[in-house]
RNA sequence: GGGCAGGUACCCAAGUGGACAAAGGGGGCAGACUGUAAAUCUGUUGCCAUCGGCUUCCAAGGUUCGAAUCCUUGCCUGCCCA
């Protein structure tokens, strides 16, 4: 029996999909699709208050792009609009309503990071301040009169808070209406989000019906842990690896994760054979992991040189090409003694890769101060210095300096 | 509008007149151990300094020899009643 067209679209379609609702919805959308040669509308909507996207945006991403591949037609949603009320997913804090230009610079921003995925020939970006900036109070209100608040607080987010007696404003209700609102001026056929978005998702198919519209089938994917290991990835908790982040950078966050969480990522963030990976050596799986997201989003050259820093740095804890400070003495910045010299804290403070003295201090104390290789750990040592020379200095596991001081 | 309970360091949370720079946990950092890690163990975690000093417990005032702790007002949060 030979593959049909459909078959294998849906394959595709439900690799690594965590939920689909409904099914049957889906596959009759996609028949029709393709025997109408329609494309189908496939949506996913993205907060403009975090331009900078992280490896846990690219799960879904990955997914727009599986449905790019099989000819339909991607909608990439950018939530100005929303992003002046402030998803209350998660730990709710507030945010700053955004400026139009700031907006425009982050859309920007968005379209050269997601294009190293989608292709931008087949992909519309959309922003919703299109339709709901121009929405009177009254359709507004009418938006609100097809959901009710027994069924908001159903949400997981809004369930727990009200029971923890922590604050929800009435703001905050608004967000998945104006959410599913889009599917309805969008006319989405598909909706992609990660787990957390279910119900606002859920929310897009009620108002589409109560719109008259066919309800859109919805796709959740997994949420990828950040580098704990343990929370989802994010910016606010600090857990995530931009697409943006330096090369050395992205490379040292994904060392730093457990080998546990390295196959998570494998998993999700490549197209690598699952079992040639965990009969590899961790460290070496590890590694080529690293090197396979940093050639992505920084090409082949940059990874190969991330590797090789890290390799020196930490494998054979040799002192890097280049240092995370320089820092330059003159005589006016030793306290006019007869041999010149300088307070090992104050040194160590110079480099400004500590916040404090103290720090400084404890660091030293600690032994995690290297001078020239040379372990010091007294914290009232005094460094003779000589004119021209260059001091190596590391502090603590991953920064390093070179202290220079120049005589006249 | 009325009543009640709260607001403590990065987060959670103890402390209810002096022994408090403030218990405990989480997180962070450092050391040991390793295969880069993770896990584990140990230490450390306001600032400046040699003993010692300085600035902190929502904000502003006040009481007191002395306040995170008591009083007043304000701001914020939750619950109950209307």
């Amino acid at each position: 029996m030979t593959v049909t067209e459909l078959e294998r679209q849906v394959e595709l379609i439900l690799r690594g999909v965590v939920e689909v609702i409904q099914r049957s919805e889906l596959e009759s959308k996609l028949a029709r699709s393709l025997k109408e040669k329609r494309p189908l509308r496939v949506k996913a909507g993205f907060d403009p208050t975090a331009p900078d996207l992280h490896l846990g945006h690219t799960v879904l991403i990955h997914k727009l792009k599986h449905f790019q591949e099989l000819g339909h037609q991607v909608i990439f949603l950018i939530g100005d609009f929303t992003g002046m009320i402030g998803d209350p997913t998660g730990v709710s804090e507030t945010r700053v309503a955004l400026t139009k230009e700031k907006v425009q610079e982050n859309a920007t921003t968005y379209e050269r990071q997601i294009f190293k995925i989608l292709d931008p020939q087949k992909t519309t970006v959309v922003f919703n301040s299109q339709w709901m900036s121009a929405m009177k109070a009254e359709e507004l209100i009418q938006l609100s009169a097809h959901y009710n608040v027994a069924r908001m607080l159903e949400r997981e987010d809004f369930h727990k808070r009200y029971h923890e007696q922590k604050p929800i404003s009435i703001h905050e209700f608004l967000y998945p209406l104006i959410q599913g609102y889009d599917s309805v001026a969008l006319k989405a056929d598909v909706e992609l989000g990660g787990t957390d978005q279910k119900f606002n998702l859920l929310v897009g198919r009620d108002l589409q019906r109560a719109y008259g519209q066919e309800p859109q089938a919805v796709i959740t994917m997994p949420l990828l842990e950040g580098t704990d290991g343990v929370r989802k990835m994010s910016k606010s908790l600090g857990n995530y690896i931009a697409l943006e982040d330096q090369p050395q950078d992205m490379f040292g966050k994904l060392m730093s994760i457990s080998d546990q969480l390295m196959l998570r990522y494998y998993e999700l963030l490549t197209s690598q054979d699952m079992a040639e990976v965990k009969a590899a050596h961790p460290m070496q799986a590890k590694q080529k992991l690293a090197e396979l997201v940093v050639d992505r989003y920084h090409g082949a050259e940059a990874a190969a040189r991330a590797k090789n820093e890290f390799v020196q740095r930490f494998s054979e804890k040799e002192f890097p090409d280049e240092p995370d400070a320089r820092v330059l003495l003159t005589a006016v910045d030793l306290s006019g003694q007869a041999v010149p010299s300088i307070g090992l804290v104050e040194l160590v403070s110079r480099t400004k890769l500590v916040p404090s003295k103290s720090e400084a201090r404890r660091l030293i104390v600690q032994g995690g101060v290297e001078v020239d290789e040379e372990k010091l750990t007294d914290p009232n040592a005094t460094i003779p210095l000589t004119a021209g020379r260059q001091y190596r200095l590391r502090i603590g596991r991953r920064k390093f300096a070179i202290v220079e001081y120049k005589a006249s």
